[in-house]
RNA sequence: GGGAGAGUUCCAGAGUGGCCAAAUGGGGCAGACUGUAAAUCUGUUAGCGUAGCUUUCGGUGGUUCGAAUCCAUCCUCUCCCA
């Protein structure tokens, strides 16, 4: 069954991920799967840090530039449209290549979600406009009727998770923790049609914020400034609540100069590889290396007989 | 040369006799997170293993039971008149 191998590439931003994928890619003749929740929008290719031209034609990528930033897209949508994507992609080959910074879009394709409904765009609005004029403390309260058991164990200073439960709630009339009893990891995307291999890249905290701060100014000379104008009539979408172009926003907005918005991109960058570095290190299943070690890590992943080995 | 003002914990900036290891913001660090996740949220940030104790608010010396807060003096900086 399980001589399917889906290579999972992690790490935090800016650590090299999208290089040593192709590079693997390249090595076993395998396709690219991202896992990534900003490069699934079209049109935000430098400050997204799209693959290149060339690594897209080295290796196929998959689900990169998929929707339109007026798109609401989430954890959901990725877990279906990639498992659709992997299913293909396994009928040709034995090894799959999924990069990604996205922790929560890998545990969807790895580890699975609970059968949860895509929220309702008009309920998630008004239940948006009702938290902007009563204030998190009426969401609460109305959780607390709806779903005692979870409002005991939800982070109550956390709007999104809170309306997130409620939107649940007052959607399916059932309790969001009734819905959600599932062991998270008992069910891959694919139904065990494949085994993930879970390798990470670590480096240095000094060695990754020099990259970061260096790769920030790279995109500012890519021109990130003009594809960040581009897309400042969509600044209220999703999609561009995203480092690197909301700090830009604010450039245009004459709030912040270009200097102290370069310098905002910087700092939220680190800031945001420090979240995934947290998030990924409570994964025990994954290998972790140094970027220059291809050779250990085609080796790791050929002798993996499966997952939950590596630490 | 004369006059006015300021020096606070990593930074900015409150505090003007005890409730001050010192508000608040920023930055740093750590963490949480099952459909908004590059989002959202939390904790922590003088030292010592908590309690407690020790060293901080430009320097020094005073006043006081007690000082970041009052006095003297010194140093530095800013501004104004020359």
């Amino acid at each position: 069954m399980a001589d399917k191998k889906l290579i999972v590439v992690l790490g935090p931003t800016a650590s090299g991920k999208t290089a040593l994928a192709v590079e693997l890619a390249r090595r076993f003749g395998a396709p690219v799967l991202s896992a990534d929740s900003r490069q699934v929008y079209r049109r935000m290719k430098i400050g997204t840090a799209y693959p290149t031209d060339e690594e897209m034609a080295a290796a196929p990528h998959h689900m990169v530039g998929v929707c339109d930033p007026t798109e609401e897209y989430s954890a959901g949508c990725y877990r279906q449209d990639a498992a659709a994507v992997l299913g293909e992609l396994f009928k040709e080959h034995d090894k799959v290549v999924c990069v990604g910074g996205s922790g929560l879009y890998i545990n969807a394709l790895c580890g699975g979600l609970d059968d949860l409904p895509q929220v309702d765009p008009d309920l998630r609005e008004s239940l948006t406009r009702r938290l902007e004029s009563e204030g998190l403390g009426a969401l609460c309260a109305d959780l607390e009727r709806l779903d005692p058991e979870f409002y005991a164990v939800v982070d109550k200073s956390n709007p999104r998770r809170v309306q997130r439960a409620l939107e649940v709630c007052l959607q399916t009339g059932k309790t969001y923790s009734s819905l959600r009893k599932r062991d998270a990891g008992a069910d891959p995307a694919g139904g065990g049609l494949f085994v993930p291999v879970k390798v990470g890249i670590r480096m240095p905290r000094e060695e990754l914020y020099a990259r970061i701060d260096a790769r920030v100014i790279n995109m500012m000379e890519a021109g990130l400034e003009q594809e960040a104008r581009e897309l400042y009539p969509l600044r209220d979408c999703n999609a561009l609540q995203t480092v690197g172009y909301r700090e830009l926003f604010e450039y245009f907005d004459g709030t912040v100069t270009l200097r102290q918005a370069v310098e905002a991109i910087q700092r939220n960058t680190r800031r945001y590889a420090k979240r995934q570095i947290t998030w990924f290190l409570k994964d025990k299943d994954t290998a972790w290396f140094a970027p220059g070690q291809v050779d250990e890590i085609v080796e790791f992943i050929e002798s993996a007989p499966g997952a939950g080995q590596a630490r």
